[in-house]
DNA sequence: GATGAATGAGGATTCATTCAT
DNA sequence: TATGAATGAATCCTCATTCAT
């Protein structure tokens, strides 16, 4: 994110108040945002556990002190960083997906947005991925991450839902993970690659989607 | 690789040069043992980059010294560890599923054999899974692991290929990965669980690549 | 002692000079006593070495850098602050116990007076007792805290001297050091308990210090 | 403690298995007390926070990391020390107090012996004043601290038992702990001279604590 | 070979102090 | 002045690795 120098000329009065103390969290807002920018990039290159603070703050081109300045640990860089994360991609994907209407869009269709949209996301934000997929993150943050997991998981049974109706919970949970489970492979892969070969990649995890869903909705929507 | 070379000052008879060594290789060889095993519990407990050399060699109920006399450094450990878990796992297979006739043998059952196989493997080495899958893990390493891969995707795309004779060769590349990291993402799905919940992510697992592949396949086949 | 010789760049009349100046250092005076109040809740809480500068501003609910707007650095608190302390105890006995007559005064009245009289301080600032019995404070403060001291142990040369006219000096003074000692020693009783139970240590170090003292008076006054 | 390079050349057979474990033990005991003294240098010329493990390492002329093969951090040293000089000093009057009888030793014999012992053992064990006089130590460490100071107090309360047989409870532990505060308020200005005028103050403190106790003494005795 | 001690660079974190606004 | 962000040296502690025995 770019250095916004957003202009602080007096614009009125009343606000001053307001503004005063404001100036200063912009700064800091400013500096948080740089922070997990430069996480972001740490931990996706070398993982949570690899990852130094004093290297972020590097990144971030600020000194050590700043980074604790902002965040109380490593710990909560990598919460703070997950749940924004999270909260792009809920807004991701809630403006298009929510409303579906099986008789009305087909699976292809719904499989096909849902990847696209979060691959959009995800080549966007490749922290993401290292924060979902890394097996050695400790403590408190396995909680985050689970969150997260577990988010995406309703996520994607809501979206399953409606497709196959009479399906016992407990299965649409099992197929909601193994989708994500699928996505999470697929996305490793096309990330690996570029141009056309992940544009193959994209189109074989839709295949992949598709065919292991195709049948449970088929026996409702046919 | 633990260091092998090591003179025997030779200074005695041909037969003595021989077997004073092998004695203490066979010792070495035990030791060898016990160490990787005790990395691949640290491992899979804790990742590669949390793992601590101390905390292996505590496991593994030696000092950290002795642990030194064997492995150059903490790399060499997890690749001696992948190598030789890659060569179980070929040996695993290779008795059975070498010479696969797709006129004889139904992809149900090449899928579900070679789940099966790999799911009781990788169930008996959890490590194998901790090795594959992380992301934190540094420099050479990756290689070996990449390796590991690499012959995994090899392996797939053998047993692949008399089903798909008209693919290109990409083709086939892509969906054998496609494949490992079905399997890779379905068999974290299995370790997490257990039980009846176990055998029911094993079912879906083979859902999932039967219907991805039946497709490719019965193109051929029919 | 806060930075004072700030020069208004000369530029209006006298008065303005000088009124600008004091309406600032009557604002200054405010904050100054706000941090030092901080500062002796601080450290007498987590003495000295313990106490940041940064927990003595937050306590006082100014930003850091208010204080060190105030304060050069973290020893000039304290010093500032002992020194304060000292005047107000100063002042404190000045008042009634400066004209002593040993004709008139017995000792027990002269000993209850003054342990009454420094006790009922010390209740009050606390921050008294951390600064003269910190072991951990460094380098320059050490002169600020002998020098309190000292002035302590002459106060009561002063006090003793009517009392043994015929003593050679240096046991006075090895008395008088004494008497600190053990009234310091008590107030840390006294401090550590409350209502009935520290009046009983108040009348214990009356005691003490009567049973001390009487001999060596008695040898003069009878 | 100067390094006793005990021989290690093989003499006899049996203890073979016990003492190679041992002798690896006996460096690190010398480690552990060699750290123990360098603490208690360091603890005793700045207090237990300002102490920094690094000094102290570099006081016992190891590296930080080896201070840590020993203890598991600052805290724990300094417990171990204080624990140390108790036992030390447990076992130092013991041997000579503990059977006191009224009716035979007389109160100046008993205030003068045991605070000769004591102040032999403070003299020697300078860092023993430093623990038990800190008002900076955190945490664990207070816990330790306090039990060292309630030892004290009830060894002195035993000594102090035969001799007001009458006394309420409340009574004498006030007593002693008023003793035992007296005394660290004599050791400190003991321990503040040298020569003649540090035996000045040891009578001084004799005196004290003699004047302060016989008249309680007395009413039972006479 | 085996042991446990030794090393020292590096990592997370704190804090006195300074600076831009 | 007041603020809060910025700094960087220093702290506690860990860990891969080496060494003496």
């Amino acid at each position: 994110m770019p250095e916004k120098t957003e202009k602080p000329t007096a614009e009125t009065t009343a606000t001053a108040a307001e503004d005063r103390p404001r100036r200063r969290q912009a700064r800091g807002e400013r500096r948080i945002s740089q922070l997990l920018e430069a996480a972001a990039t740490v931990f996706s290159t070398t993982g949570y556990t690899a990852a130094s603070t004093n290297a972020i703050a590097r990144e971030a081109g600020v000194s050590p002190g700043t980074l604790y300045q902002f965040f109380p640990n490593k710990e909560a860089i990598a919460i703070e960083l997950g749940s924004r994360l999270m909260h792009e991609m809920r807004q991701s994907y809630d403006e298009v997906l929510t409303p579906i209407d099986p008789a009305v869009t087909p699976v292809e269709e719904v499989i096909a947005g849902t990847v696209d949209r979060f691959i959009a996301f995800n080549c966007r934000h490749p922290a993401f991925f290292a924060l979902m997929h890394g097996p050695d993150i400790p403590g408190r943050i396995a909680e985050e991450h689970d969150a997260l997991h577990a988010t995406l998981v309703t996520r994607v049974e809501t979206i399953l839902a409606p497709f196959v109706p009479g399906a016992p919970a407990p299965a649409v949970t099992r197929t909601a993970r193994m989708c994500v489970g699928i996505y999470m492979a697929g996305l490793e892969l096309i990330l690996a690659h570029e141009g056309a070969e992940r544009e193959a990649y994209v189109q074989e995890l839709k295949d992949v989607l598709l065919r292991y869903l195709r049948p449970l909705v088929g026996d409702v929507v046919k």
